[in-house]
DNA sequence: CAATACATGGCAACCCATTGCCACCGCCGT
DNA sequence: ACGGCGGTGGCAATGGGTTGCCATGTATTG
């Protein structure tokens, strides 16, 4: 029996399988990658070899010649934000049903960094999920050109997309203030290179017209608590009794900004956010929210992604969208619960200017 | 001058560069990966030819020769756990300093998912940053023998570890819950396949020991708020006064089923966490907890094992350790502040089993 | 029994870049 | 004028698999 010990150091290769297997390197090769292709028998023997050699198929030199490499990028814009944990959770689990292997990639909110990120690593992935990205469209678009591409959170003609529904998402919650008896809320908007951020806005413009409740924008902020308690300063130069959040770190930060400034939320304000992070549940008081399906949203995106690197078609149809909800906690209350009070008692007394106009 | 337009679809190589260079694909390749090696002229021309080609050097290819992808993997355990955002961020700011890309890979608190990633991913890695490893220890040392490995939050023989200083960090946790008045410490163990759920347990019976406090333990419960309102149940049980939690996750399941229960923290008990996480900052009680440098270690272990790609021996003395202070918040208060109560109104009938014995 | 179809396995080209080694050139020193 | 030398650039092998195509050998069919 020829020797089992190979000289530490070196990697086992198909040559050596096929040497000690008596076969080529080609039917090693196919004992693997297409066993229906080689003898049952042949291949189990093949099989068993490689075993006892410690052989390990080296997906660098296969993907040179097929170029799949068997992974997939997930870029997200801030793995600081606990929204894209349910969402890299859900991309994961699909990616691994498909023996697919993940590499994440935090854009760290920058254009920039987002970009040289996704230039290295396009080569090296089959396909590419950008969830929130902070890159223009025609840089998407370049990317969707060279790789399969399907994008999250945000809506992009030629591009696969996969989205929430933001506008039933802003409806639901305006609906809720106004049964509440709000007339005028205020956006605190996010980023200005976020998609949902503007779809949330331009929604928050319609549902007001409908609703016959007055809508005015702050912002930007950065999506984040201390943006929200940056926020929350300007909230008492044009005070609101109504407030809905880009997203829930930033509603929290308000409510804290808020609440230093001696300002009760919700007896004096009502606040909304976006996303349901766990933390819209821990804090006092608990957040009232729009939730989105994120684990949903990560898995659909990532199947698709898969089904078009299997060769589909990226369906170049209307993005796909998926439901949301409001979860209604402490965060929003009927508006001056207290009889006799026109304004909050904490509005400063230079007047408001004249209610904010529906802007174009 | 030739056509500048190459069918789509179809990688520019260095050949395509040569032949358009009018030089040979060798000095082609020099120009880019040794251009000390090629006439500066030369090279230019090459620079340019390719730039106007849309060259891009295949990382793929060049891994083959050379056997260095530019990767590093880390492995973390738990993605939806928000410790790892900041080591993350640490891991790829040093990661991007060294030209290197990140791969990130969640584990989700899994032996077996961490081990089949780290399988599937090893070969296309240079070296892997084990964060908070489930993995056995000889599964790691078998990683760590064939692909440069550094351990985090973990100490083990033989491979390079980083790790917080947890004695310590428990040793003030107990110190300031003595202060308080507390003789009794119930630590709310979580997973046990985690190094530091052991470490800080044994190191909470050493302190204990010193300070001549009394303590136990309870669990283990999953490291999440879900787990730590199991936690909490079985607190009622048993009851105590002080209690120092695995970390800010499970604190803070505890301070909520405590409180659903009619138990007031800190009034009736106190509870101390780990990791400061944001949630510890915005929760009601504020989490007294052990804040570590979350950003210096993941940039530690990657620098460090950049060191070891680049070819330093991976010096197996002891671990570096990365210092820790204690974050007092309001979670924490003196034991019994209501004279006149020798235990808190909420201990159930059923007597108390003897004082736990300091276990072995 | 001849003819054809199918199941297996080998050969060799190919994927793309890297690199050791050699060849050529112009220039220097003697 | 000739040997030697540094600077450049090309040739060809290499890394580890994959795959089109062909050559067997066996099984099926008329």
């Amino acid at each position: 029996m020829p020797d089992h010990t190979r000289p530490p150091g070196k990697r086992v290769t198909i040559y050596d399988v096929a040497l000690e297997a008596d076969v080529s390197p080609s039917t090693v090769s196919r004992a693997f990658s297409r066993p229906s292709r080689v003898n049952s028998e042949t291949a189990e023997r093949i099989r068993q070899v490689a075993e006892r050699l410690g052989y390990r198929t080296n997906p660098l030199a296969r993907a040179l010649t097929t170029s799949r490499t068997q992974m997939i990028a997930l870029v997200i814009a801030d793995i600081t934000n606990p929204v894209y944990a349910e969402i890299v959770r859900g991309a994961q689990e699909a990616a691994t049903d498909g023996e697919y292997t993940t590499v994440l990639i935090d854009a760290q909110e920058s254009d920039r960094l987002e970009r040289a990120a996704v230039e290295r690593t396009m080569s090296t992935v089959d396909g590419i999920v950008l969830a929130s990205s902070r890159m223009s469209d025609s840089a998407i678009r370049m990317v969707a050109k060279q790789r399969p591409v399907v994008v999250l959170n945000r809506a992009l003609a030629d591009v696969p997309c996969v989205v929430t529904d933001n506008p039933r998402g802003v409806r639901r919650a305006a609906e809720h203030l106004g049964e509440l008896g709000h007339d005028h809320i205020t956006y605190v908007a996010g980023p200005q290179a976020s998609w949902p951020n503007g779809v949330r806005w331009r929604s928050l413009l319609e549902a007001g017209m409908e609703l016959e409740i007055k809508v005015r924008q702050i912002g930007p902020f950065s999506p984040t608590m201390a943006g929200g308690e940056r926020a929350a300063q300007e909230l008492c130069a044009r005070p609101a009794t109504a407030v809905l959040a880009f997203n829930d770190q930033m509603a929290i930060g308000i409510i804290r900004g808020l609440s230093r400034m001696g300002v009760n939320v919700p007896g004096d304000v009502s606040v909304v956010g976006f996303d349901n992070i766990l933390a819209a549940d821990i804090v006092t008081p608990g957040l009232t929210t729009v939730a989105a399906p994120l684990y949903a949203e990560g898995s659909a995106a990532t199947r698709h992604l898969l089904t078009m690197i299997g060769g589909a078609p990226g369906h170049t149809g209307p993005p796909m969208v998926l439901p949301v909800r409001l979860v209604v906690r402490d965060s929003t209350a009927a508006r001056n619960p207290r009889p006799g009070r026109a304004r909050p008692p904490w509005v400063r007394q230079r007047p408001v200017p004249g209610p904010a106009a529906h802007l174009p």
